[in-house]
DNA sequence: TACGTGACGGATG
DNA sequence: GCATCCGCCACGT
């Protein structure tokens, strides 16, 4: 169930479009098993060679979860078109699903 | 097998 | 709006 669920996940996020952000706990929704947690869980124990778009998954309200990657996340976000607002947040018309 | 940890979210004060 | 608290459950040791 496990690996499904990781499968579901990883499925999940290479198909969001560039430019597009979704969160942690609308993931957790999609797949309805897992938690926002556990979302991030799976993308902490990504295989080396992914080429998943991690930098697209955001915490709840457009924030950037907090971190070890956050300032590259912030930067690959911003080079793909994302904005942000004054506060660093991610306003809701970049969020997939629509 | 069991237990602690944590890339979160929602409720509460 | 910000600071805490607590529930959630997959992961790694």
């Amino acid at each position: 169930m496990r690996a499904e669920l990781r499968e579901q996940v990883t499925t999940i996020i290479a198909s969001i479009p560039a430019g597009r952000v979704t969160t942690y706990g609308r993931i957790a929704k999609m797949t309805e098993g897992a938690t926002a947690r556990s979302v991030g869980a799976v993308l902490r124990t990504l295989p080396e060679g992914h080429r998943l778009p991690w930098f697209r998954v955001v915490a709840a309200g457009g924030r950037l979860a907090d971190h070890e990657g956050a300032s590259e996340q912030r930067r690959l976000l911003a080079a793909e078109g994302v904005v942000f607002d004054e506060r660093g947040r991610i306003p809701a018309h970049c969020f997939w699903p629509e």
